[in-house]
DNA sequence: TAACCGTGGCC
DNA sequence: TGGCCAAGGTT
């Protein structure tokens, strides 16, 4: 585009966004801190998901110290729900490195910004436009979107390096004095109007730039790479029950799926395949058998790369059976303290309607 | 580079 | 109904 064309996109793009854009909570702060947060949280995570999140954590969270000397389980069990759950963890260790190495403020400058856990390029830049309004571009999937249908940019935006294509674009583009409204619009316009399976064009306030409007391929762009199909695995949940009616909880590894939330003890059904192999290894391991419920209960949980097939079992458990680290007996009410995963609290849900311990 | 990492909402 | 998608970062 020209200078001059850049102008009236800008003007277009901005006279829209100060009428139509949305009033986020985070968008009324200035608190380099809030908005650290809610980057954090919208990351892969719709704006009406993240709203109750954002004002429940900064309540109970409301300073930089607060949250570095804030159990990490007690963070954890605020994100309950919100999902990639390392982002809960990277976040407080970031937030850490910034009590230790910044004097509790948020570095300035993006190089700074990128050394701290949990910021990479897009949440660096949002930072350094929306909290100190520099003109850095902000590229995320709204922003590669609603680009690559004007422009008509056909490269792959799952690769990482179309990224900077569009880096580079969106600095020529960028309104210098008003950067943080320049990237909330284009993730506005994104969310609300150019959305990846409808282009509501006829709303657009930038259409007559756009040349997939123009061509009338709004809908084949952006170019984006199949993701591969999840995988399946079967699990039994394990119910063991105490003689005083309690639970066997454990918490999971620090890395990897689902790290440092808690869960009902899982058997894998794939590695234990029969049913004399499934009763061994709960004998030896939990000193029971264990059975179906009277009213049979599995179901179905999705992740982005996996799928579980779940099924429920109940077994006694004598609790004075040595525990594993990171296991526990626990009661309902001391169960609701933990975070738990949404795959698990199907489960809880469970207990609580079928009250299995009357049978 | 590409796989891993959650969940809920939408059509 | 289920496949697709969302303000990405880490490894």
């Amino acid at each position: 585009m020209k200078e001059q064309q850049i102008q009236q996109f800008n003007h277009d793009l901005l006279d829209w966004f100060h009428r139509k854009g949305r009033r986020l909570p985070w968008r009324k702060t200035d608190n380099p801190y809030y908005i650290w947060i809610s980057e954090v949280m919208l990351q892969q995570t719709q704006v009406n998901t993240v709203i109750p999140y954002y004002n429940q954590f900064i309540k109970k969270f409301p300073t930089p110290e607060a949250l570095a000397d804030a159990p990490e389980q007690e963070v954890l069990k605020s994100w309950e729900g919100l999902g990639y759950y390392s982002r809960a963890r990277n976040l407080q260790k970031g937030v850490r490195e910034m009590v230790a190495t910044y004097n509790s403020e948020l570095p300035k400058n993006k190089s700074d910004l990128l050394s701290l856990t949990g910021i990479g390029p897009y949440t660096a830049s949002a930072l350094m436009s929306m909290a100190y309004h520099e003109p850095e571009p902000a590229i995320d999937g709204n922003l590669m979107r609603v680009l690559s249908r004007i422009f008509l940019i056909d490269d792959d935006i799952a690769k990482q390096k179309t990224r900077k294509k569009f880096e580079k674009l969106a600095s020529d583009l960028i309104v210098q004095t008003e950067p943080a409204s320049f990237n909330q619009a284009l993730m506005d316009l994104g969310a609300m109007v150019c959305r990846p399976k409808i282009a509501d064009c006829s709303q657009c306030p930038i259409s007559s730039h756009c040349r997939a409007y123009e061509e009338g391929v709004q809908l084949e762009y952006p170019v984006k790479s199949g993701k591969a199909k999840p995988r399946m695995l079967h699990y039994a949940v394990l119910l063991l029950l105490d003689e005083q009616g309690r639970f066997l909880v454990e918490q999971r590894p620090d890395s990897g799926l689902l790290a440092g939330m808690w869960q009902f003890p899982m058997l894998s059904l794939d590695e234990y395949e029969d049913e004399q192999q499934q009763q061994a290894y709960s004998r030896e391991r939990f000193q029971c058998s264990v059975e179906p419920p009277e009213a049979a209960f599995s179901y179905t949980h999705h992740f982005s790369h996996l799928i579980w097939k779940l099924t429920l079992r109940i077994g006694r458990t004598p609790s004075q059976m040595k525990l594993r680290k990171r296991q526990c007996w626990a009661t309902m009410n001391e169960l609701k303290r933990f975070p738990f995963p949404v795959s698990h609290q199907k489960v809880i849900r469970w207990i609580e309607k079928n009250r299995p311990l009357h049978t």
